[in-house]
RNA sequence: GGUGGGGUUCCCGAGUGGCCAAAGGGAACAGACUGUAAAUCUGUCGGCGAAGCCUUCGGAGGUUCAAAUCCUCCCCCCACCA
């Protein structure tokens, strides 16, 4: 069994264990069951919660038991840890949605089934909880003096909103779900990101006090760009796993925007790929690291959305920007098409519009609102009089130019926005 | 429950009767430079096919020629006291 803390440690996964070497025997020595928690806030997961799903899978695939506990229970609540402000609070009948999206988002990253990897909802028992026995059997190992000088709390206990008493109990149910798997599959070791530090440990020390036994936890560091900022975040907001809210064009084109910096790390930490092949690339510098960017993009978004559409968006990319080879020997491992392919453009974003729109044609700016490069007719506008408005990689002088059929080339017009954001116009008779 | 302080455009935050579509910063978008990178500089940044008009400053009313700004009621948040 290949040593699991060695290939977190190596790919960048660890920010903090408890008990550091009591640990590594344990995973060296065991079939560890490990669980890690994901609040169904959403109908689907992003890229902020790809570390721990990346970590679930090497879980799997180094042969311990991974268990993806949603917390449809505590998703009623909130968890306040690192955040500025409280959680909406969500209905029953919209959790129910997204925790049907999410199993299914997980079932790319983790096999089900077998018991290779379990899928529990916390909703389950937190449901049927009594308030006085919980308060009696649990909340008589906690604190409040500790539990106030908890760094996930600190940020709300400073802030002018402050934290409310339901929130302030999400530690107690965290730490009981922790109790209840350890129980049930003696799962003794959560992970979780770094903001999920204080509440692993209370359920450590659940455990301890109310069972005598040890478990231990992990937690990932916070993934920023080397810009600083929040890693999945892009203009038009998180970077969704869901194909329908994020194409898998847009995902393949979210990576292939790595910052250089990031390349390395994020390879790592996002692909499969060996980290003899990943530590090679350190030696490429500038425009070289693209081919690293390429590979980044098409391994991910061949784990997200399966190997057609990662041929698929690579196609596209090659069809808008040109196609970039990869040297043959880097990234072996690698199944991404080394040779010329074929370029297709069939996942550029795209829409359809009546070829009766351009017998009489249409102002441009109309039909850059029209496709969603610009927001509204003076975003549009804007756009074409500051220059980044192509037609056909004919720039648009005037906002109001007519476009017309004798735009449409092979029943075809593409839309430019500034550099990047492509938009193809099929034409229908 | 009492007292005091607040709720401003995507976010932070200025603005206390007209000069306010609202300072400043961040984010974002575009241009130049580039490698679909970063950094930098420049421009833009509520909506409407221009002038002009319309909508916006927690909500609902009101005063005024004129309200983000004043008054009334309501909702929400915070701090201190109880």
């Amino acid at each position: 069994m290949a040593d699991l803390i060695d290939i977190f440690e190596e790919r960048g996964f660890i920010e903090n264990t408890t008990h550091d070497e009591e640990l590594k025997d344990y995973i060296r020595n065991n079939t560890v069951t490990c669980y890690i928690g994901f609040d169904p806030t959403a109908s689907s997961l992003h890229v902020g919660s790809l570390v721990p799903i990346m970590a679930l899978s090497h879980m799997q695939k180094n042969g311990h038991i991974p268990i993806v506990l949603i917390g449809g229970g505590t998703g009623l609540i909130g968890d306040p840890s690192g955040k500025t402000e409280m959680r909406k609070f969500l209905s029953p009948e919209i959790l129910e949605i997204n925790i049907i999206g999410i199993k299914k988002q997980l079932s790319r990253f983790i096999e089900f089934g077998n018991n290779k990897a379990l899928l529990v909802n916390n909703n389950d028992w937190l449901s049927e909880l009594k308030y006085i026995p919980f308060l009696r059997d649990t909340g008589r190992h906690f604190s409040v003096n500790r539990m106030i000088k908890a760094e996930s709390y600190k940020l709300r206990l400073d802030s002018e909103d402050g934290l409310s008493f339901v929130e302030f109990n999400y530690m107690l149910l965290q730490a009981y779900d922790f109790l209840k798997l350890f129980d049930k599959y003696q799962c003794r070791l959560q992970m979780g990101g770094s903001d999920q530090w204080g509440n692993i440990v209370a359920g450590i020390e659940l455990i301890r006090k109310a069972r005598q036994d040890t478990s231990f936890g992990i937690t990932f560091p916070l993934i920023k760009t080397s810009n600083g900022t929040k890693m999945g975040k892009t203009a038009k907001g998180a970077v969704w796993l869901d194909s329908n809210r994020t194409t898998p064009y847009d995902y393949y084109q979210f990576w292939i925007n790595t910052d250089d910096r990031d390349v390395a790390r994020f390879l790592a930490l996002f692909t499969f790929l060996p980290m003899d092949e990943i530590r090679y690339i350190k030696n490429l510098e500038g425009a070289d690291l693209n081919s690293a960017k390429t590979v980044l993009a098409f391994e991910t978004t061949l784990i997200a959305h399966g190997r057609d559409e990662a041929i698929k968006a690579y196609q596209a990319a090659a069809s808008v920007f040109g196609e970039r080879f990869i040297p043959e020997g880097i990234f072996t491992s690698s199944t991404v098409p080394r040779y010329k392919s074929e370029i297709k453009d069939e996942s550029v974003p795209c829409s359809y519009i009546d070829m009766d729109v351009f017998k009489s044609g249409i102002p441009a700016f109309k039909l850059f609102q029209e496709v969603k490069l610009a927001l509204s007719g003076a975003a549009a506008r804007r756009l074409i009089d500051q220059g980044g408005a192509y037609v056909n990689d004919r720039r648009i002088e005037k906002y109001d130019e007519l476009i017309i059929s004798k735009d449409i080339n092979n029943m075809e017009i593409i839309l430019r926005s500034g550099k990047k954001r492509i938009h193809k116009i099929r034409i229908k008779q």
